[in-house]
DNA sequence: AGTACCACCTGACGGC
DNA sequence: TGCCGTCAGGTGGTAC
């Protein structure tokens, strides 16, 4: 479940790893990840350019390359990167491998195939067409107040309301809703200034800790502090704080798993 | 503007 | 054993 920091971490990933490393070939492995290109296209335009560097907005990692380009990657659900040396480590699922002049490769990699990988000149229009928000780590206190004053409905579909901001899916909203103790279905218009404010930190702090931690990578739920819902996601855990049961509801076509003892409905 | 629902996709899992 | 429905969840489209 690609959020913004496990893209983060994939981005700090592809800054070590393949950054400034010329491009000889890519292989397509499967063209469902490419929408508005093409293999033969983006052979075309990668090969002989290397990529220098990366800016991540929300859930999107963009890659410029040294003739101006950008490569847009987004892991729909699965995905994730793997850079290696030797073609028999080529991992299952690789749907798109850029190969470089060093001997090495890197896969993007995605075994449900909802992400999407695409070549774009200008990032500004790319994000204005898909109408994201601002990333959520790079808006201020006073920005995220005041985009909250607009807002109405179910405060966890804000939250992943890519429009509205930029980077949150049902996992990290369901662990800053626990931290901040709202409720998910809790109208947004109901909360007050102390609320919002616990809000914006919260998530701030959930997703800091989820990049410091080593979001993106198999077993973070073991890496984060035990007082986190995430490690207790699941039905019938007890909640690390109250010792009550994690129910779930629906909520936006999601499953959100929350504590009704700690996070009460409020309206 | 916000919500509900569907589709896309593949693999895991429980029921029978 | 093996078939089948359901679920996982990011995104985008549609209808209301």
């Amino acid at each position: 479940m690609p959020e913004l920091p496990d893209v983060e971490i994939y981005k700090r990933y592809l800054d070590a790893t393949a950054l400034h490393k010329t491009i000889t070939a890519i292989e397509v492995g499967s063209a469902a990840i490419l929408r508005a290109t093409s293999g033969r296209m983006l052979a075309q335009a990668l090969r002989g350019r290397s990529m220098e560097r990366t800016w991540r907005h929300g859930k999107h990692l963009l890659a410029a390359l040294d003739d101006g380009r950008w490569l847009t990657l987004h892991f729909g659900m699965t995905g994730r990167l793997k850079y290696f040396k030797d073609l028999k480590d080529d991992p299952a699922y690789d749907r798109l491998r850029f190969d470089f002049a060093n001997g090495y490769h890197l896969a993007y990699e995605s075994r449900r195939l909802l992400g999407e990988v695409g070549l774009i000149e200008d990032p500004g229009a790319f994000l204005a067409a898909r109408r994201l928000g601002p990333d959520a780590m790079a808006l201020d206190r006073a920005r995220f107040l005041e985009r909250m004053r607009g807002r109405r409905g179910q405060v966890k579909s804000a939250l992943m309301d890519q429009h509205f901001l930029a980077g949150i899916g049902n996992v990290y909203s369901d662990e800053i809703l626990f931290r901040a103790r709202l409720h998910p279905k809790t109208p947004v218009q109901h909360l007050d200034d102390a609320q919002r404010s616990d809000l914006y930190r919260a998530m701030r702090e959930v997703l800091q800790t989820a990049i410091d931690r080593g979001a993106g990578r198999d077993g973070l739920a073991d890496r984060l502090p035990p007082s986190y819902l995430l490690p207790h996601r699941e039905r019938g855990a007890a909640c690390p704080r109250c010792g009550g049961e994690i129910r779930t509801l629906s909520c936006a076509g999601r499953t959100a798993y929350y504590c009704p003892r700690c996070q009460p409905i409020a309206t």
